[in-house]
RNA sequence: GGGCUCAUGGUUUAGAUUGGUUAGAACGUCGCCUUCACAUGGCGAAGGUCGCCGGUUCAAAUCCGGCUGAGCCCA
């Protein structure tokens, strides 16, 4: 069946997705022959929409389960969505409008549940509409009943191996979510800040010391000074008094304190930032906190309580002045640690939390990182700066309502910690009755854990969870480390690093063999795109326009690990290839209609062995690189292949054997019907893991009887007969494309038109294997007659000579630089007629030195003239052409 | 401040592992061509001190050192 001559995407892409489905054609087969590859996806937050950059991202790797599954791999391709965590709930508190602790807290996960479904469900068919090959018979939720199994188990493993430890310490604290955070969930960001210079006090001495934040006097506990600083070494050891709240603190020394920074003299207090945790644990200070989990001042802070970080800061800060306390003020640029989810600065706070060993691993993360491939490798350093960097263990506590429960209980008689027995999981201390009694004084009064767990806790178990870890043990085993992850640069530190510890505890190995980094999308001013800030270009309008098939084109543009900009105009490069893929392949069935297979013929002519020898080369190289994982390189190469070899070249030079004019011999014409489609499958095939839609169109129109196959993305990777692969064939084509090309060049310089009918072409060449080739030189170029003619019949004169630098450089070294100016400076007729006569030419250099120069080591340009007519001639290396004029 | 990456025509970039014809392409610009797959096309042209400085070498976009600038990650 011919395709018809407009392709109408939206309707094909959405006829596709239905046939797909109902072929199954992605389903995982675990008794399959073929090796297994598997790919740990990355669960998507439920977010409910995507944007370029996420579509990038999945469609990279999308790409990569259908590479696989062409080189002959069965391939597991799960899919799951992540919808616990922080952002589903203020998705849930801004629908309604209020806070979750002003609810019910059954009712208020049931509609964050609710909600995660219901943005899921737009999701899908986001997903779906781009050509998402996962195997939904995998489906899972990072909430459902499985994932908070795996995930409340791996708690309890980690328990049993001690690897757990509950503790009231500094935790990292965002207030406007109320909740403790991991080091890996804050961002750096740059603030202006006033940096206030305030009096203290010490026997009487007026002591000047700055400070950020002044609101926290009320938690100062040491005054610290750098020990070589010259101006405060008298008042070592000596207290100070606090401004407005009074307490004595002592001056004490610190390599940590900066003599450059303000005036030398800092306080310390309970806390401010990293730097007071680090002096008040070195030191054995005495806490003292002023801020609330929620972000306001406490008791301590006196007439300040109540308020709000910020309010009592501005408070502060207008009495210090009034009292004259404050006696300068200047604007501070300032790192400081933000949440990553609304920027607010984070605090530490002394809470009692849950905690992973991760600080007494980092020799074995650090391993881990080694033995796993990473694509790009560079990225591995990142990795490993991250671990190296680690200040603290990571903190799985968070004080939310939507996440999965801890397995915990608390005995109320004598506080023993409580864990759930493995089969009872998935458990909610919240309502479910424990199974279990207090062993130490035999109580049955417990206490539930009421916090929920950091969603990595579930993230990091993707592979178990896909796996079906403790459900399926041997598929578990088969199939652990899994092959590929995925993996966005940004979240090496939590993704990867997290899952890469987890699979170190339990399993004592790598996750998985090779992580794949996906660089950002970035709009047409250079901003990430970020569904937050609004910065996200929706891949539904580029999809209605040009279809999915053009948006993965432009996705596959990407080089693994790097950035790309989006921009709509690469968009429509990739539909314009798609659009001549078309027009191409139609050209191609015209000529086939009568015929549904075609024969494989007994020879091809040259010019066929050339396109197919090179076809084989090219996806033999496109082979190479998808194995690397480096889709953009196959795409430019499959690119220019199709559409200045296969079209631009071949097509031109072979219509003529298919028209039915003339007295084209039917075996030349069979010849050219079997070359045209093998190598067209060829590309079709190559090009299927980016472009599935098209591909499997024309796939389905043109080649589904050939193979038997009912769908290009179950056949195999092409395999061209090697017969035809002739690297003879190949050298004589290439001169056949370059005479022809030069030919055309030279109409274009005459301002001939390049369909106008020209006289014969007379070729001078050394190969006279190009006189079977006469044909398709005359008919593409539109010449009365090719002819190929005697050397004798033409003279010719050199018009430029230039030496052979990889020749004469090493021959003559030091002296070569006198020679090559000499070549330059010198008649080139002079220098070919001496290397005619005399097989060699001879020269002197200015300090006498005599060189002599071979014809291998000069490159001689000729022209040539027809010996008593006047014709155009044009010179291509050792090739002349010699062109009648018509007129 | 630390780690990593990058710097090539107006724009986006290939080429660097293996130093050696004319640094390749896409978009844009200009000229020509409606030829029966496609004008969403074809042919052709113009446009590059390969960031800067130095070194190695007969020879550097490529190797080495330094500098400058940009980006990402972390503090």
């Amino acid at each position: 069946m011919t395709p018809t001559s407009e392709y109408d995407h939206e309707e094909i892409e959405k006829k596709w997705i239905e046939r797909w489905d109902e072929m199954a054609l992605y389903k995982f087969d675990p008794d399959s022959d073929k090796p297994v590859y598997s790919i740990d996806t990355p669960p998507r937050y439920a977010s409910g929409f995507l944007h370029m950059g996420h579509a990038k991202n999945y469609l990279e790797f999308e790409m990569i389960a259908r590479v696989r599954r062409l080189l002959g791999y069965e391939v597991f391709f799960p899919v799951g969505y992540d919808d616990n965590g922080l952002p589903t709930e203020r998705y849930v508190e801004d629908e309604l409008g209020m806070s979750k602790r002003d609810m019910d807290r059954e009712e208020f996960i049931k509609k964050c549940k609710d909600a995660a479904e219901e943005l899921e469900g737009s999701m899908t068919k986001n997903y779906e509409r781009i050509g998402m090959s996962w195997d939904w018979s995998t489906f899972y939720q990072t909430i459902d009943e499985r994932s908070i199994s795996t995930a409340q188990r791996s708690f309890i493993e980690l328990y049993e191996m001690e690897k757990l430890y509950r503790d009231e310490e500094p935790t990292i604290f965002c207030p406007y979510h109320s909740t403790a955070l991991a080091q890996a969930e804050v961002e750096e960001a740059h603030r202006e800040t006033v940096l206030n210079y305030l009096y203290f006090e010490s026997e009487g001495e007026k002591l000047k010391i700055a400070t950020t934040r002044p609101e926290l006097l009320p938690s100062c506990v040491a005054v610290f000074t750098h020990p070589d600083d010259e101006r405060y070494q008298h008042l070592i050891g000596k207290e100070a008094d606090v401004p407005i709240f009074g307490q004595e603190v002592p001056i004490m020394e610190s390599e940590e304190v900066d003599p450059e920074f303000g005036t030398g003299l800092v306080m310390v207090c309970t806390f401010g930032d990293n730097t007071d945790v680090e002096l008040w644990k070195e030191h054995d200070l005495p806490l003292k906190i002023s801020i609330d989990e929620d972000g306001r001042m406490n008791e301590r802070a006196g007439e300040y309580q109540g308020l709000k970080i910020e309010e009592a800061k501005e408070k502060i800060i207008e009495d210090l002045k009034e009292e004259g306390i404050i006696y300068d003020q200047e604007g501070l640029e300032q790192n400081v640690g933000v949440c990553w989810r609304c920027d607010n600065p984070v605090e530490f706070i002394p809470t009692e939390q849950w905690f992973i060993e991760t600080l007494d691993h980092k020799e074995d993360m650090l391993e881990m990182g080694k033995k796993i491939n990473w694509y790009p490798d560079y990225y591995r350093h990142r990795f490993e700066d991250w671990v190296e960097n680690l200040k603290w263990d990571w903190c799985i506590s968070r004080q939310r309502y939507y996440g999965v429960p801890f397995p915990v209980w608390y005995c109320e008689e004598c506080g023993k910690t409580i864990v759930e027995d493995k089969d009872e999981l998935p458990v909610d201390p919240r309502i479910d009755e424990s199974s279990q009694t207090c062993e130490d004084c035999g109580s049955d009064e417990l206490v539930p854990e009421e916090d929920v767990m950091d969603t990595w806790m579930t993230s990091s178990m993707t592979p178990q969870i896909a796996l079906k870890w403790n459900e399926d043990e041997e598929f578990f085993e088969d199939n652990h480390p899994m092959d590929m992850r995925p993996q966005s640069h940004d979240i090496i530190r939590t993704w990867a690093f997290y899952t890469m510890l987890k699979s170190h505890f339990h399993h004592d190995s790598i996750p998985w063999k090779d992580v794949v980094i996906s660089g950002y999308v970035y709009n047409k001013e250079g901003e990430g795109m970020s569904s937050s800030k609004g910065t996200g270009v929706s891949p539904e309008e580029i999809i209605e326009e040009y279809g999915a098939d053009a948006l993965r084109y432009w996705a596959a543009g990407a080089g693994t690990g790097e950035d790309i900009i989006y921009r709509e105009k690469d968009v429509i490069r990739g539909h314009k290839i798609l659009t001549k893929l078309w027009n191409a392949s139609r050209l191609v069935n015209i000529h086939l209609e009568e015929q549904d297979d075609v024969d494989e013929p007994t020879e091809l002519p040259i010019i066929d062995r050339w396109i197919l020898t090179k076809t084989k080369d090219i996806i033999d190289e496109c082979r190479e690189h998808y194995l690397d994982y480096d889709i953009s390189k196959v795409r430019e190469k499959i690119s220019n292949f199709f559409k200045h070899v296969y079209c631009d070249n071949y097509l031109e030079m072979v219509k003529y054997r298919l028209y039915e004019e003339g007295d084209i011999p039917e075996e030349k014409k069979l010849a050219a019907q079997y070359t045209l489609k093998s190598s067209l499958l060829s590309i079709l095939k190559v090009f299927s893991p980016i472009i599935p839609f098209m591909t499997e169109e024309i796939y389905s129109r043109m080649f589904k009887n050939m193979k038997n196959k009912k769908s290009i993305h179950e056949s195999d990777w092409p395999e061209l007969d090697e017969q035809y692969h002739c690297k003879e064939s190949e050298e004589i084509g290439e001169l056949v494309k370059d005479i022809i090309a030069e030919v055309r060049k030279w109409k274009s310089d005459k301002g001939i038109p390049l369909n106008q009918e020209i006289g014969e072409l007379r070729i001078v060449t050394p190969d006279v294997r190009i006189n079977e080739c006469e044909d398709d030189i005359a008919q593409t170029l539109n010449a009365n007659a090719v002819r190929l003619i005697e050397e004798e019949e033409i003279e010719e004169r050199a018009v430029e000579v230039k030496p052979e630098y990889s020749k004469i450089g090493p021959r003559f070294e030091d002296e070569a630089k006198y020679i090559f100016k000499h070549i330059n400076e010198t008649d080139p007729q002079k220098i070919y007629s001496s290397l005619l006569e005399e097989e060699e030419y001879r020269f002197k250099l200015d300090d006498g030195m005599e060189v002599s120069l071979t014809e291998e080591e000069l490159k001689i340009k000729k022209t040539k003239v027809h010996k008593g007519e006047e014709v155009d001639s044009l010179t291509l290396g050792d090739v002349v052409i010699l062109i009648e004029s018509c007129d």
